[in-house]
DNA sequence: TACGAAAATGGAAGAATCTTCCAGTTCGGC
DNA sequence: GCCGAACTGGAAGATTCTTCCATTTTCGTA
């Protein structure tokens, strides 16, 4: 297993990790001075956190009114079949929908939740009726328009 | 209204967004190279994406599993009045809690949908029977725990 | 406890980048 | 066609990046 506490990294490490999570445009040498070590080893460090994963990618987040994507929507999917084909047919589609921004396979009601944007209900219902509902072996949706985004991608409690 | 192609930004800004949504991290030489216009265009460009609020955030993004947080549920809240003072307080505590990663209010079945990051199901388990159903005015709440994560957070589709 | 190898650290310095100033250019209104 | 406002790219001092290297720390072993 991997883990937690011991093995990976260490406190500065975590440091790192926090600051950039917040200020992905820190400069090494700011990041340096706020976890305490020079800006060799800062260097060092966050390059080994790419390096090895720990850091995915970094990401300027964009507010979504001002691109045209006001309207959020949540979509619960359920599957006519249950089988690995199906499963394997329906992601795939899925994952060629540019305005699907999350989607999930879950246990419970539904089969798959997926989390849209897009300009507005009007261009949700076009995108519901001529793409979502097309999917490979979708037996039925529930939309939950989003009224209020009370907390949106906070960052991770580590 | 605020809108889509005309007025705020031109091609270039879409283009810059573009470029630091998928790299946050891009310098600004390599920036103005990719968008074909000088460095010092570029850094107004950019400095006045950040100020007039098209770019939020720069954020890195951490491997959840790497920092002990492997586990992803989904939980639909219903509450028990549809008060504004019962949805104020129960916004106002979620927002306090810091394995909630997304809360929208939403319109179907549910009141609330909330994503929630914790390391395992034992994990889970412990928030949902201490801290979820003690959230003022919960009346119950449905769990989904995701078994996969076909697409996360990806990027707007502008 | 003492020893030595491996790993990690900080200083230094050339290369690269940032950030600002400025003069030239483009664009739109009159 | 003219003028002013907005935008553009070059230039250059200040800052930062990135690597090298000598020193220090860590850790297993005797």
């Amino acid at each position: 297993m991997e883990e937690s506490s011991s093995s990976a990294f260490d406190r500065i490490d975590v440091k790192i990790l926090r600051a950039l999570q917040a200020e992905g445009r820190l400069t090494n040498a700011e990041l340096a001075a706020r976890v305490n070590v020079s800006a060799a080893t800062c260097h060092r460090r966050t390059q080994r956190l790419f390096e090895e994963g720990y850091i995915t990618g970094v990401r300027a987040e964009i507010a979504p009114a001002a691109v045209g994507l006001g309207a959020l929507v949540m979509v619960g999917v359920v599957l006519d079949r249950s089988t690995p084909e199906s499963f394997g047919a329906f992601e795939e589609a899925v994952l060629k929908l540019k305005e699907v921004l999350d989607c999930n396979l879950v246990a419970g009601d539904f089969d798959y939740l997926l989390k849209i944007r897009v300009r507005d209900m009007a261009d949700f219902n076009k995108l519901h009726g001529q793409k979502l509902i097309a999917l490979p072996g979708v037996r039925q949706t529930r939309t939950f328009f989003v009224m209020k985004e009370v907390k949106e991608n906070a960052r991770l409690p580590f």
